[in-house]
RNA sequence: GGGCGGGUAGCUCAGUUGGGAGAGCGGUGCCCUUACAAGGCAUAGGUCGGAGGUUCGAGCCCUCUCCCGCCCACCA
């Protein structure tokens, strides 16, 4: 028996213990059976569950559920990730709260404090997930910097290294001086701000007159070496090669000429400082200019600065301003809105810094990564997204991966204290004359490595063998840059084999404004608050109803509370099965022993189990979702279990419909499992059927059967449902409270339904109350007052003098033959239309034809219904 | 500057080879009918952003256009 009310916490709580202890989570390679695996996005070892990570695991945790009950041998390999510059952020905090700075605590501890850390808070993402109900091997759980995968990372930094797919050198690179380390392309965000154009004065040498150059950056001057025009420059072309001179510092710099100036912008001018900007960078070594530094790592003016030294860039910019203003050199300042570099772990405004990095060589590895998604060896779903791939793989830049932080993987690379040779090597070198790179790597890189090395590579193990090529990854579009196609291009240089064969990209869950949830904005609504207050079901159910293809997910609460109710609905239609039903169902009844509602039942149960089937096969879970919503409320609890409640509370003998609501709540359960595998479970658990296996999540997968596809059936009793409908109608219309007992008179045209309706008189009669006074036939001579409705060719009188106002029924029937008179003349044109007739296929005419048939045999009913009325009147 | 996605009922959104406009929530009316008031029954509400085109037929395909959002890009 069922409580009276669903229990979310205490049977979530109950289920995934049990299923941990069976162990039914567990990946065992068998070559006997198909294998599925997933390997999941590791969340940030500190972070906490928020919705995007909700969404995320829903999804996979619904294909590794489905594919289990399918027979297939499932992984689901978890993990969390290290994710250097955010983790060294929040304990630099933390520590700061304390007074104390990393630099105080020196490297080896500081890194100590964060493993503390990590020991401390690393669990919670992980038992969070475990709340959504998250089907994982968590016996394989990995981590980014564990023992195996920092072997992993050695071995693939090596052989990058080795096939000279990795080199180190100094290059202008993205700085942020709050972190103080150089980040990739990728982790520079670029805002619109509002700033200012500046413009000043160049001398030439010697003289009063000089040239005019707009900055956004005029602290940049001070790296200065050189000013640039455009070759065909007319108005420049002259003093090309001149020399001129920089003002406040007094550097003598020329007036050259490149093809990247833009006449048109500003004066046509431009200043060339190679040490802090990428243009300038590039046009600095086509020209061999100097490059002059002007910045420390943590963003102040360094000596090449001269009084300007120790201060911050953006206090030197005031005082570089105020100092020119004053001297006259600058002649404008205008508002202008420009992108500016942000970091995207700190926000802090980014430095083109120049600098000795790492790098990899990125354009050998993208070809291949290019051909598997163009091959189809990668499937990328919703399609979309491999334009956007491959967009991005195509203009690849080099990675830089190395970074001035702590935590991370420190990059296996020697440097001869004397000579400056760079050894680098699987193993420590411990000879002192060598010392190690202090840099770390980007956390990206051990990400790229995750499909395999989570899996044991570089050894070769059971599990790597069986379970690489992962099956699908499921992913926020967000990171097909950072992660997707960096694994995609690390799969095949070291596995020569692609990382998984289909990547699903979902959508981002938005909050209510559409803005993406993240911790560094705090707008974060915790998912976990929804599953202590509706459910896990609740909440897995919601992501998934919302999650269509190529959309945001915009969460409201409204939505999670209407699931919840759904939530509900299941398990008050299970209690009242369970609270009836006592005996064991031990097979499919016969068919002949059915019922026209038993039939109808099975023969949808049929159809949805397809279009599940379909739905989950194409990544629509949206569909998934909202079919069983539909089929499970409006059809099984509306129509069915209201048609054969009779049978089931007089505990009809020879009634079969015990067991096909049992047989058919059995297969509703089997197929949401996936998505709401708690309260599944639960009901399962004390579903009465012979030999049924001793949890949901190790039964089978429900299989589309042809055999019980009944169109018939279907047929009949969606004409049944339309008498019920038409007649609850027309009491909704004379007002008669649902409680009361109406007459009805039905006038069918053929004996078909006749028939039929007498079958189901007793449902008929129950569904919409019809009392004692009732009729069928083919000649019904209904009264004079008298409400009615033309349905499939039938009418349906209800004769109820005292009730009826004459009026409102005359005007309730004028309103449907007007209408009706719309559609027949709509069809009428339609149809005496020869290119119609000639060019539409067959089916589409026929169809045409029959509901004009239709149409106007109901407006020559409905006419003759009306005039007698007001006859009447 | 390039690319992508979206503009459908009051709100949030589905709508898969072009052929009857849908759901959830909200609204309205009636009902505590023995699974469920987190419920039942019924009902109102849309020129599918705009214009043009292709087609017998367009929410769906093509062109143009107006808004909104996102991604990429070195515009000083």
């Amino acid at each position: 028996m069922l409580e009276t009310r669903y229990n979310p916490k205490v049977t979530e709580a109950k289920w995934y213990a049990d299923w941990q202890k069976k162990e039914y989570f567990k990946g065992i390679p068998d070559s006997k059976k198909k294998m599925f695996s997933l390997v999941i996005p590791p969340p940030n070892v500190t972070g906490s569950l928020h919705m995007g990570h909700a969404l995320n695991n829903t999804l996979q945790d619904i294909l590794a559920r489905w594919h289990r009950m399918k027979g297939f041998s499932v992984c689901w390999m978890p993990g969390t990730d290290h994710a250097g510059i955010a983790t060294q952020n929040v304990v630099e905090r933390m520590l700061s709260l304390e007074n104390k700075s990393r630099e105080e605590l020196g490297r080896e501890n500081f890194v100590k404090e964060i493993w503390k850390w990590k020991e401390k808070s690393g669990g919670t993402i992980i038992n969070q997930l475990h709340r959504l109900g998250a089907s994982c091997d968590w016996d394989k759980e990995r981590f980014t910097m564990d023992e195996g995968l920092s072997i992993a990372v050695r071995e693939a930094f090596v052989r990058l290294y080795e096939d000279d797919l990795i080199y180190r050198g100094d290059y202008l690179v993205n700085w942020c001086p709050r972190c103080g380390t150089a980040v990739s392309d990728l982790e520079v965000e670029f805002e619109e701000q509002q700033g200012s154009l500046w413009d000043i004065f160049y001398p030439f040498e010697n003289e009063e007159s000089g040239l005019i150059v707009s900055t956004t950056r005029p602290e940049t001057m001070l790296g200065d070496t050189a000013l640039a025009v455009h070759p065909q420059d007319e108005r420049y072309k002259k003093f090309i090669g001149r020399k001129l001179q920089l003002p406040l510092v007094g550097r003598e710099i020329p007036l050259i000429a490149d093809d990247f100036v833009d006449p048109e912008f500003g004066s046509g001018v431009v200043k060339i400082t190679p040490a802090h900007d990428p243009n300038d960078y590039e046009a600095g070594k086509r020209n061999e200019l100097p490059q002059i530094n002007i910045l420390t790592e943590d963003g102040k003016i360094n000596e090449n600065g001269g009084k300007y030294q120790g201060l911050d860039r953006f206090e030197a910019r005031e005082k570089i301003i105020s100092d020119l203003k004053n001297l006259s050199f600058l002649k404008q300042v205008k508002d202008h809105e420009h992108n500016v570099g942000i970091c995207y772990r700190c926000e802090t405004i980014i430095e083109p810094f120049l600098s000795k990095q790492w790098f990899i060589r990125t354009k050998p590895l993208a070809e291949e990564a290019i051909r598997s998604v163009e091959n189809g060896k990668i499937r990328i779903i919703p399609k979309q997204w491999e334009n956007t791939y491959f967009e991005w793989m195509h203009n690849i830049k080099d990675w830089c991966i190395s970074r001035q932080i702590w935590w991370g993987h420190q990059i296996p690379a020697w440097y001869n204290v004397e000579t400056g040779e760079v050894i680098v090597s699987r193993e420590d070198i411990t000879d002192q004359n060598y010392r190690r790179e202090t840099d770390v790597l980007d956390t990206w890189f051990s990400s790229a490595l995750w499909p395999f090395s989570t899996f044991g590579w570089p050894k070769k193990t059971p599990d790597l063998d069986y379970f690489y090529p992962t099956s699908t990854l499921v992913t926020g579009f967000d990171i097909i840059f950072f992660w997707v196609a960096r694994m995609i291009m690390a799969g095949l240089k070291f596995m020569d084999d692609v990382p998984f064969k289909d990547v699903y990209i979902h959508a981002l869950v938005r909050d209510e404004d559409g803005q993406k949830m993240s911790k560094t904005r705090g707008n974060v609504i915790d998912p976990i608050e929804i599953i202590e207050e509706s459910g896990a079901d609740s909440l897995r159910f919601t992501l998934t109803a919302m999650a269509a293809q190529g959309r945001d997910v915009r969460l409201s609460e409204e939505r999670i509370a209407g699931y919840r109710n759904f939530c509900n609905k299941i398990w008050n239609a299970a209690r009242f099965i369970l609270l009836n039903v006592e005996k064991e169902v031990e097979t499919i009844p016969e068919s002949s022993s059915l019922t026209l509602a038993d039939r109808w039942i099975l023969s949808r149960a049929n159809s949805v189990t397809r279009e599940v089937e379909k739905s989950l096969d194409e990544y629509r879970f949206n569909d998934f979702a909202s079919t069983l919503y539909q089929f499970i409320w409006h059809e099984f609890c509306d129509w069915y279990i209201e048609a054969v409640k009779p049978n089931i509370i007089n505990d009809e003998i020879d009634s079969k419909s015990k067991d096909i609501l049992v047989l058919v709540l059995s297969q509703i359960l089997r197929l949401l499992h996936p998505v709401m595998p708690f309260i599944t479970e639960e009901i399962w658990d004390k579903l009465p059927i012979k030999g049924k296996k001793s949890s949901i999540m190790v039964s089978e997968w429900p299989k589309y059967d042809p055999e019980f596809e009944n169109p018939d059936s279907e047929e009949d009793f969606s004409i049944i449902i339309d008498i019920v409908s038409t007649i609850r109608n027309l009491r909704g219309e004379l007002n008669i409270s649902p409680g009361q007992e109406i007459p009805c008179l039905i006038k069918v045209s053929n004996q078909e339904h006749e028939s039929l309706i007498l079958r189901e008189e007793e449902t008929i009669k129950r569904l919409s109350k019809i009392g004692s006074e009732w009729s069928i036939g083919t000649d019904i001579q209904p009264p004079k007052l008298i409400s009615s409705a033309v349905i499939r060719n039938m009418q349906i009188f209800i004769p109820l003098e005292g009730l009826i106002d004459i009026d409102s029924e005359t005007n309730r029937l004028k309103k449907q033959l007007a209408e009706t008179e719309k559609t027949v003349l709509a069809l009428k044109k339609k149809l005496s239309n020869k290119e119609f007739t000639q060019k539409a296929p067959k089916e589409v005419i026929e169809k045409n034809e029959e509901k004009l048939k239709d149409e106007q045999n109901r407006h020559e009913k409905l006419s003759t219904n009306l005039n007698k009325l007001t006859k009447t009147g």
